[in-house]
DNA sequence: CGTAGATGTTTGACGTCATCAAGTAATGCG
DNA sequence: CGCATTACTTGATGACGTCAAACATCTACG
């Protein structure tokens, strides 16, 4: 057993450490998203990007208005970084499409988030399936909205 | 052992996990800042006020430019939620303090963030521990950055 | 069929967050 | 004192985020 048992952490004191974590997680993926000139939206929006999205999917995963979206993908595609194309059985629906030049960046983004992926590192194989399984769990529940 | 042991996951599937929950975290917080009236920054702000905070020193935790501060705590002022104060021993600094009704606010913030707690009562004390260990081995080399 | 209502996208107005550059005030050290 | 440094604010500019309204297209129902 590498994970040695602590005490009993408060419902507070997990909250707290969680949060912290996301943050730093998320700074790191922000920083590595500006080296490529990239804000963190775009970033994020073109990480969506596996296969072709509707903009209404896409305001949809983001959570925000999808009028929104519509400025976010404007400035990607001024950059060649995506593109619109028509929907074959919609005619209303434009579905945007990561081009090669913006499936290299996001990926080189994923790539360079040092502290993250260094971090995990620091973890066993055996630390990282048990911390998998216990964030699995809680995953469900925090991603029912209210 | 309430923990199954699944396969030993791939870094990108803790890295993508890690996200994931990261950003539900986000999202609940949000949606109860926004309960409030309360912008995600605002809230962030506001939760930092433990005690008395130079302004330049709230920049610092917020890793942004000090000039941005300048505006969040006009608009918290606006609303009653803090104050800034003068600093004793040096004329410069303005120290923000959140009022009683600031540190209430925030309170009910924490309290509302339903998902998140839905999600922590799923787990049990020793699962509790062992995730708080492993995570508090994940963060200090996450914040430790570039 | 044909129109009424729902849906997908965009535009425009507006507020917040973020940066940078510049300005003011106070500190501190030679 | 003089001069660099530090703390905060202001103003310009751009990205995000919302809402309301316009527009085209789809879908369902009479």
């Amino acid at each position: 057993m590498s994970a040695t048992t602590p005490e009993t952490p408060t419902k507070l004191q997990l909250l707290e450490l969680l949060a912290a974590i996301g943050t730093a997680q998320w700074r790191d993926f922000a920083a590595a998203a500006a080296h490529h000139g990239l804000t963190s939206t775009q970033a994020k929006v073109l990480a969506q990007l596996n296969g072709p999205l509707p903009m209404r999917a896409l305001a949809t995963l983001l959570v925000c208005d999808a009028s929104n979206v519509t400025g976010i993908v404007d400035r990607l595609e001024g950059r060649g970084l995506v593109r619109r194309e028509a929907d074959a059985s919609d005619r209303r629906v434009k579905n945007v499409v990561a081009t090669d030049e913006g499936r290299e960046v996001i990926r080189r983004v994923r790539e360079e988030m040092q502290a993250t992926h260094g971090a995990l590192d620091t973890l066993g194989a055996e630390d990282s399936a048990t911390l998998y399984g216990l964030l699995a769990r809680l995953r469900p529940g925090m991603e029912n909205n209210a």
